[in-house]
DNA sequence: GCTGATTATGGTAGCGCTAGCATCTGTTTG
DNA sequence: CAAACAGATGCTAGCGCTACCATAATCAGC
């Protein structure tokens, strides 16, 4: 009677038949109570709600998944977490993405295109609901296996210029030019570029900067810097005075992340150069600390977190409607002048 | 002959059956040619290789799992990610658990327990092989769980004194003690203790703050501050304005974390405030950014990235042999004494 | 009291993959 | 030359869950 199969396969843990038995229902009876209480009657609802908590059952999420063909999982691939950038974006996704019952699965280390590819494929191999990237993606096999995989895809930060795919953020190549043009109407002449790595959005911002001076007729004038390290407040440091070193005539700094801007900006302290009479400094992004630093930071604010909100939103409505055109969701940058510049 | 059966239920994705039917094999032999290659013969390894490109097959990942009763995953749980100590910890792990062909579950904000209990229960539905923790599981629920579930599972940051748990990180109070204690020696006596969320292991810090100012005959005088906001280099700037407006006296002050120390720092530059003379400052972590600053900072400096490395090196040893006896790690800390203090 | 609709529960058959064994071929050994 | 063995491939039966349909029980309406 008590048919207690266990076969040589068998995990040994707790399943939703063992709970069944228990409660003295059948499974799916208890699949319905877990997932969709209501269509199970309240004596029932309980007797089964005992069970799991006496059995300390959980669900198995490879059975469900493999069950339903929905893992009720997006997977966010992003450059790096050691940029706030990033993590910024992140918590706008969780927020929306969390309550609705999703599941993230992270991944960083993607300033590597053969990094990015693995990642992309292995998450591909959980079929989630949904993808949200940074950026497009660099491989052919990564773009391919994208294309072919069918999983809705909400790309972030940047606008993209093809307009099949959904993409939310800002114009980087405007915000670059917006804040060269700002460094050059308060009387800035020689100015300077820094960058860690050249990724994308870096390299747009930088054709803004350049656009800038040149229609300023200061293209011939060109400072740029940058490093393949990983942006750090050290190698704003750093580059700095390598900078300054190689282009002593300059007069304004235009950094590439917050980051660097604060290493400019400590440098300098530690120089003694006044900031921003002799260098004006620039940051980009408004991480918090350029609000407090002396001087304050002039930098450009970029809708971080509002870019995880909508792109998580974008990419549910794609979820429930896969046949939703695409859409290019520019949510602008603000500039923020402080004493830095 | 050619049964393509496709039910009612099929996804429409491409299957190992498909593939297999492509390169003329059976199932398992594709199975087999994908993760033990060596297993099958060189012209049906490159067959099937073949019919994978062409029919661009993406292995199902919750099939492979419920099959094997292994899921290759490992799952994290830190407390937050806007931390840059907890994203040292996942780069830690990450270069150890990746090319061991681990996939991390991420998870974070943490600083909740509803939302931890949460979380841990979301990603033991994964059935991870193993089980990355910060400190104590608060809820007795969470707790349960976990001992329920027989994960192996390695606690991280903070050494914990329930010795049947395996943990990997440096005594906290510990840390607290000898920094205190540095300022002390360097002739401060009206030391500040200053915090952003009083989490575990800022408690344990305080802790050994509490005993070294006791031990030195000045528990009597005691100015600590704290909020429940997350920390931020803007917190600590009004965090000192508020401890300098209700503590006029004091000649130190220690924090809890770098940007804390980063802020209290921004805060007497701008009121023109000496630092160390008339205030040292001390922070804690050592994140990069303090050996720039101008002074430069004086901060406990914590072995994260390699707290990471060890804890997945004892995971994977634990998820090889879950026999294998409870461990204690103890990877010290270092002061670094610099020019704030 | 009968019909048709509605609600609550269960049985069956997979989802796509791999463990465990069986089978088949070719090679080695006594 | 038979027996023993190793290596390569295939068959079958699940892993634990849920979609789909069937059935039983209840109820409104005529």
């Amino acid at each position: 009677m008590n048919k207690r199969r266990t076969g040589s396969r068998s995990t040994g843990r707790t399943t939703i038949e063992d709970v069944a038995r228990h409660a003295g229902v059948s499974a799916i009876t208890v699949s319905r109570a877990l997932r969709t209480p209501d269509s199970v009657s309240k004596p029932l609802r309980e007797r089964i709600g005992q069970a799991v908590a006496t059995l300390g059952y959980v669900p198995n999420r490879a059975a469900r998944t493999l069950a339903s063909a929905r893992s009720n999982s997006v997977a966010v691939l992003v450059p790096s977490l050691s940029n706030q950038v990033f993590v910024d974006v992140l918590a706008g996704i969780r927020d929306v993405l969390g309550p609705r019952g999703y599941q993230l699965l992270i991944g960083n280390n993607l300033y590597d295109a053969a990094e990015e590819e693995r990642l992309l494929m292995a998450y591909l191999e959980h079929h989630p609901d949904g993808l949200l990237l940074t950026g497009l993606q660099q491989s052919p096999r990564a773009r391919a296996a994208l294309a072919g995989s069918g999983v809705p895809t909400v790309h972030m930060m940047d606008l993209m210029a093809d307009h099949s795919v959904t993409s939310v953020g800002f114009s980087q190549p405007a915000a670059g030019y917006a804040m060269t043009r700002h460094l050059l109407e308060r009387g800035h002449r020689r100015i300077a570029f820094m960058a860690a790595q050249l990724d994308e959005r870096t390299l747009k911002r930088r054709d803004g900067y350049r656009q800038a001076l040149d229609e300023a007729g200061h293209g011939d004038y060109c400072a740029e810097i940058s490093s393949p390290a990983a942006s750090s407040v050290g190698l704003g440091v750093e580059l700095t005075a390598q900078l300054l070193a190689e282009h002593p005539a300059i007069d304004a700094v235009f950094c590439c992340n917050d980051d660097l801007a604060l290493g400019a900006l400590f440098h300098c302290q530690r120089r003694g150069i006044p900031v921003p009479q002799h260098l004006a400094i620039a940051g980009f992004n408004d991480l918090g600390f350029g609000a407090c630093s002396v001087p304050a930071l002039t930098t450009v604010a970029t809708p971080r977190y509002h870019i995880g909100v909508r792109a998580a939103e974008l990419l549910l409505a794609r979820i429930d409607n896969p046949a939703l055109d695409a859409e290019t969701l520019d949510l602008g940058f603000e500039l923020q002048t402080r004493e830095s510049a």
